[in-house]
DNA sequence: TCCATTATACTCATATTGAGTATAAATGAG
DNA sequence: CTCATTTATACTCAATATGAGTATAATGGA
């Protein structure tokens, strides 16, 4: 049973008639932090901010910037709008026979890590919800926790195990740290994860480590996490959560913490020096070892923004 | 003024209170027959199918494939969420002092071209609607019918100039196919699309050639566009528009089609064959010169799914 | 002074791309 | 039946890009 069909399943009030659909904003607010991935959360972390559509709002890019600005009092730099889910079953108060439907629309936005003025208000490790996603210091958690229960779920299905094998990087096939959606969503099926067993799952043995949230706002986060490993590939936008001036170390060390990867050192310098982003200052970060020169990103990035797009083998007049 | 600017400022029934709010699904469904990308249209060409979200759907992803299903008696393969608008002016009636928002969840499908069995629904070739975005047989259409008025509302910003030259690939920039949305939302800026006019922006003089569309369904298209040629790069979906069996030059065309770009022939199949997505058939297609051989799409792709996905440096232990 | 530690510069074999040329297998005109 | 025309495939080769290192340069502290 897929993701999906699962929340399918537990749904009940299904009648047509009048109809209240209510929408709400749900933000995923991405800072990196020293090598630490970084999201805001509410309620000791186990939700991710949300605040209804106002009439307000004059689109919905303004209202999520409007509602984050007022709560971490920080401008907010890029946004992008990351999906819409549109559940009968969740929050679905059947108040005077009349079904509400909620439609959540999710958006992802990059910052510096602030101190947040709210009381629940928290940044929390990205990590502590997908353990398995980071490979910097040890790329053999899945093996050592969850293969035996992965391997009871394939059973003797070659496609089961075609997809498993793709997705989490086994017998030969390579790891791609896109694909945290897919297999946060391939884990659910699986029912590996607290949440498959909350929404009416049964699972007859043990569950992959890894903290629950609140409906499926940990869906919602790993949708944000591959669309950003997916992004910062292509497109220049590391520079939101990096300060105005850093190593290159420290530019590395944040693509590592998003990838979930150790990159090669030289071989990440040289792509940044032939993608032309940056450029030296006069300063150097002083700490142990000889000081590394301080960079910070060319300004005439902002105008050109898009870069460069993968290529097709098109042929010259 | 940008697009979104434009948008707000020709609001008005601004007031906080009780909303009604209305969600609509639209479809961009694609197809592409012989050279020709095509798009599923009502009303001779004006607009996208578009049907209220109804509380009887599961999903949204299930309520656009019975809702498409209805209307082309025809599997839809692939479907993908592209973008959630939410308009407040848009389709507000004022009705009894009640504002009523309208949320928009738009979709890309792909199929193949098959007899529509409605009257007002028609297949279109989507350059129609962007004759600058075919550049396979004539480059230079940007150039020839707007770059002046592009000038003028360039001015003596550099910033503007940069914005423009990045967008449309001119002075010295390469052209860069994915970017058909940012284009269409810069031409919108500059008031060079009729959608400006109608919704309130002033130009002064031509416009750029190609059919307007109600309310923001070009806007809509163009962003199915920028997908999809950004997604044939990465994933093989291609795959859901070809017939069974093709030749390899036919399958060169359609993706020539949708990219807007003549291929270079022999790195294309060279491309192929690393893939490892093809397998022959015993058959070869007839026709003038040298039969081609027949191809089809390996089944095991189903499978598999993902495929490659960019590179980053990556470090091994 | 010399060593641990981090920064930066080079090197080099291999793989991937861009851009062609050469050869093969059909059709149809004369 | 032969040859020009047309399309399909196979190769070639230089230019780049990538993966994986090694060598050398600056620091602060023992």
């Amino acid at each position: 049973m897929s993701y999906d069909n699962a929340k399918r399943a537990s749904g009940t009030a299904m009648k047509t008639g009048i109809q209240t659909i209510h929408a709400e904003l749900i933000a995923v607010l991405v800072a990196v932090t020293g090598s630490v991935p970084r999201v805001l959360t509410l309620a000791d972390g186990s939700a991710l901010p949300a605040g209804p559509l106002e009439l307000t709002h004059r689109s919905l890019q303004a209202g999520v910037r409007v509602w984050v600005e007022r709560q971490t009092h920080h401008p907010l730099g890029y946004i992008e709008q990351l999906y819409t889910f549109a559940d009968p079953t969740r929050g679905a108060t059947v108040s005077g026979d009349q079904a509400e439907r909620s439609i959540s629309i999710s958006y992802l936005g990059l910052t510096r890590e602030i101190a947040s003025g709210g009381d629940t208000v928290s940044w929390q490790d990205i990590y502590r919800y997908f353990p398995w996603e980071d490979r910097r210091s040890d790329p053999t958690l899945i093996e050592r926790t969850i293969r035996a229960e992965m391997g009871r779920w394939i059973g003797t299905s070659a496609e089961r195990a075609a997809r498993v094998n793709a997705c989490f990087g086994l017998d030969g096939s390579p790891w791609n740290e896109d694909l945290a959606l897919s297999r946060y969503e391939l884990l659910y099926e699986m029912g590996l994860v607290r949440e498959a067993a909350r929404d009416g799952q049964s699972n007859g043995g043990e569950f992959i480590p890894g903290t629950m949230m609140h409906a499926d706002h940990r869906r919602i986060l790993a949708t944000a996490l591959s669309r950003l490993r997916a992004k910062i590939k292509y497109r220049a936008i590391v520079y939101e959560l990096m300060p105005e001036s850093f190593s290159l170390l420290e530019l590395q060390r944040c693509v590592e913490a998003l990838a979930g990867q150790r990159l090669h050192k030289s071989n990440f310098r040289r792509l940044l020096a032939s993608q032309n982003l940056l450029e030296e200052t006069a300063h150097y970060a002083p700490g142990v070892g000889r000081p590394a020169k301080l960079f910070r990103f060319r300004a005439a990035l902002l105008a050109e923004r898009a870069i460069a797009g993968t290529r097709l083998p098109i042929a010259r007049p």
